[in-house]
DNA sequence: AAACCGGGGCC
DNA sequence: GGCCCAGGTTT
């Protein structure tokens, strides 16, 4: 059996059976593609059940308000996945009289959908012979053909897709891409894989040579940036102040606290004279410890100051009163999530 | 082409 | 603590 046969016979003894697979409904396969984005199924199948009995159907996304749609997606992380859904539901039903594009060229014209995520639902819901080019596939591919150009690499990137439109012209399209990519995911594992009992090995490169553990070769490294966030916490009648999240930034359109942040840290005193209108001559309530919390790209070192306010001072006219026990009605990021969870009620604050 | 975007699990 | 994950958009 050569690579393309070996595969298939492998993922119709091996596939998983998830709830978005080997259905048609391109607005569920769409879904779980975006939800998949840089996301473990395990992370991913509750929500992505949640969102679907809240949402079934692009109409009922096309129509809600898109803080429930974050709301929906708080905790997954990557936000503006959830916004640029959004909008591409509104475009379907409001725009294209509610119907789905069919084909990979218009699939990937809608917001947030790329060429793998227009591969995937091209070929799952409508069989269209696109190969879909993951991190998965390029694992696979890397190894078993010996291509030593990383992910980011265009000439290795060409290679593969090469191979791809070869492999999948004799192939069921829908089937072939689940395949390569339920083997990477399961098979051809990351770390470790376990070649011996992999029906590839005969004819892989990396198995051969001694490369599984190198390849693919990795991108270079990456350097954080420390962000200090000082967030407050303003009480006053069982009320206090939230805004919401730029677009230029992280956590886009989500809602936090009021914001100071500095590049290096700041001691209480120092935060104090130099932004006095936010302490009121007052003394904070509490000061939580520093919270750590890092992202991909950067460090967030955070700490919450809370504070007993006698009148709302009118700060900032982007900042919105809220009660306390209606916060779990906004969507946060996991930091604040968390401290609302764990911290807040251990503060010994009545709310 | 490079920078940027979250969160969680795994080793 | 470092690495990786069913990538995409912005600059």
């Amino acid at each position: 059996m050569d690579f393309v046969g070996h595969i298939v016979a492998w993922y119709k003894e091996n596939q998983r059976q998830l709830p978005w697979r080997n259905i048609r409904d391109p607005y569920r396969i769409w879904l779980s593609e975006i939800m998949l984005q840089q996301t473990r199924v395990a992370q991913m199948e509750g929500y992505y059940k949640r969102f679907l009995q809240r949402f079934p159907t692009v109409e009922q996304l096309a129509k809600a308000e898109e803080r429930e749609v974050l709301n929906y997606w708080q905790g997954l992380g990557y936000y503006s996945r959830a916004r640029n859904l959004h909008a591409s539901a509104r475009k379907i039903f409001f725009e294209l009289d509610n119907r789905f594009p069919a084909t990979y060229k218009e699939i990937i014209r809608l917001k947030g959908i790329g060429e793998y995520t227009a591969a995937a639902i091209a070929s799952f819901a409508f069989g269209e012979s696109t190969p879909v080019l993951d991190g998965n596939v390029f694992r696979l591919y890397s190894r078993y053909f010996g291509i030593f150009e990383p992910k980011n690499d265009p000439k290795g990137l060409a290679e593969v897709k090469r191979l791809l439109q070869q492999h999948i012209v004799n192939a069921d399209p829908a089937e072939f891409n689940q395949a390569i990519m339920e083997f990477g995911a399961l098979q051809c594992t990351p770390a470790s894989p376990d070649c011996s009992a992999c029906p590839l090995r005969a004819g892989c490169f990396a198995f051969k040579h001694g490369k599984v553990d190198t390849l693919p070769l990795k991108i270079s490294g990456k350097k954080l940036k420390n962000r200090y966030f000082h967030y407050f916490i303003f009480l006053h009648q069982g009320q206090t102040f939230i805004t919401q999240r730029k677009e230029k930034d992280i956590w886009q359109k989500l809602f936090e606290f009021p914001l100071i942040e500095t590049t290096r840290p700041y001691s209480l005193e120092r935060l104090r004279s130099q932004y006095s209108g936010y302490f009121q001559s007052s003394s904070p309530l509490s000061v939580s410890k520093i919270i750590k919390h890092t992202l991909s790209h950067q460090k967030i070192i955070a700490r919450f100051y809370v504070l007993e306010t006698g009148t709302f001072p009118s700060m900032h006219n982007e900042w919105q009163l809220v009660y306390l026990h209606q916060l779990k009605k906004y969507p946060f990021p996991q930091l604040i999530r968390s401290f609302l969870d764990e911290l807040l009620p251990s503060l010994n604050i009545a709310h």
